[in-house]
DNA sequence: TAAACAAAGATTTTCGAAAATTATGGAATT
DNA sequence: AATTCCATAATTTTCGAAAATCTTTGTTTA
């Protein structure tokens, strides 16, 4: 892997987990200390964030961790919701075995790093299943949307709903998405889905509200 | 503005046109002697243009034009509908006075273009158009997807109907578009915006059969 | 002949310094 | 006191060389 391609890795983890705070200005000078690396590789990868949304650029005064607002998660939220309902229709229509068996095997994994309450895993565990439902979805653009939306509404859930899920059986949400989603529902999996991200977007709310 | 932009609006306009075939190889020695400027400027840009889907990237070996096929034209116009079928109708449902003037000018300025017969211009109108329909659509994610794919189909159109337009007739779809639009018929305007993109699509499908 | 290897060349990637620009703080002016 | 101006400092941006990696070409070996 390149310097550049770490770097970006590196970023992205940090911005999307909070180690790096909305609105922070990113000194050119504090990321070489900080990653232990030169100009280039960072400008390069602060470049490709820059794209994806998750840092914001102004001419001659450098970089800054795009902010967060309420407004700017339901945005993200809707736009994931709009994605990746479509996404998963496509997905329904065109999936086979290969892709059956990829949700299957996601639900399982992650049940199992559900019981383990490793936050780490759990999150990756939870992207992964996610990624499963819509990767037969044939259309490279929906997934790349996917993968930046994704990236985005972490960044809200992450810091405020550590561990914590209340009265809310996550599991049960996602079993019944992967059923529906096998069984070729497509109309029930695609309101399984939206309703999923709008209870996760209402409990972050009332969580800041408080 | 500084040389990285300068850099990254030249790669854009230079892969949307044509001019940087799809599939070349982006050698940093020849970009630096056709834009004049030195390594750092032109990585940046295109990294950015990788996390655009303008450019394909490689570890170790470089940076591609994207290339281009029928596949990937209908898997970006099929987005495309999806995003801005949405974009217009939260506009439809959220625009005000501004929104529609802004529709009403563009079009009049689209006319205009139309009639002189520059394809600079006209291309730039066009775009404008577009973009006026779903401005007011509160979502600063679905207009930026819509700005990507609207150069990835861009990338299709320009090189292969280039001028003509056959038995078509192009401005009276926009002004119905607008029209539709205008007096919010959501449902109507969003068939039209896909019928629109789709046209267009099977008119370039043809163009490369033949 | 084909495969494996090595040297030379081409290309990408990275670094650190230089240039350009913006931000800061204090003195001078109104 | 508030504003303008200027020098200084901090920061971003850019460059060109050096390092690292890949590609090509020719040679040797099986």
């Amino acid at each position: 892997m390149t310097l550049s391609e770490a770097a970006y890795a590196s970023l992205r983890r940090d911005i999307v987990r909070g180690n790096l705070p909305p609105g922070q200005p990113l000194r050119l000078e504090a990321l070489r200390a900080r990653y232990d690396m030169g100009f280039s590789p960072l400008r390069e990868a602060l470049n490709r964030l820059q794209a994806e949304r998750l840092v914001l650029a102004a001419p001659m005064r450098g970089f800054v961790v795009a902010p967060l607002s309420l407004d700017e998660m339901w945005q993200a939220i809707e736009a994931r919701i709009l994605i990746e309902s479509e996404a998963l229709r496509l997905a329904i229509a065109r999936g086979g075995d290969t892709w059956e068996a990829g949700i299957v095997a996601a639900l399982h994994a992650l049940r199992l790093a559900a019981g383990r309450g490793e936050a780490e895993a759990l999150e990756a565990r939870h992207q992964e299943f996610h990624l499963a439902l819509i990767s037969a979805c044939g259309s490279n653009w929906l997934l790349d949307f996917a993968r930046q939306l994704s990236a985005a509404t972490e960044r809200y859930r992450a810091p405020i709903l550590a561990g914590e899920s209340g009265p809310r059986d996550v599991q049960a949400e996602h079993a019944a998405l992967a059923e529906a989603a096998i069984i070729r529902k497509a109309d029930v999996a695609a309101a399984a889905l939206a309703r999923h991200y709008r209870l996760t977007g209402e409990l972050i709310a009332a969580r800041l509200a408080a």
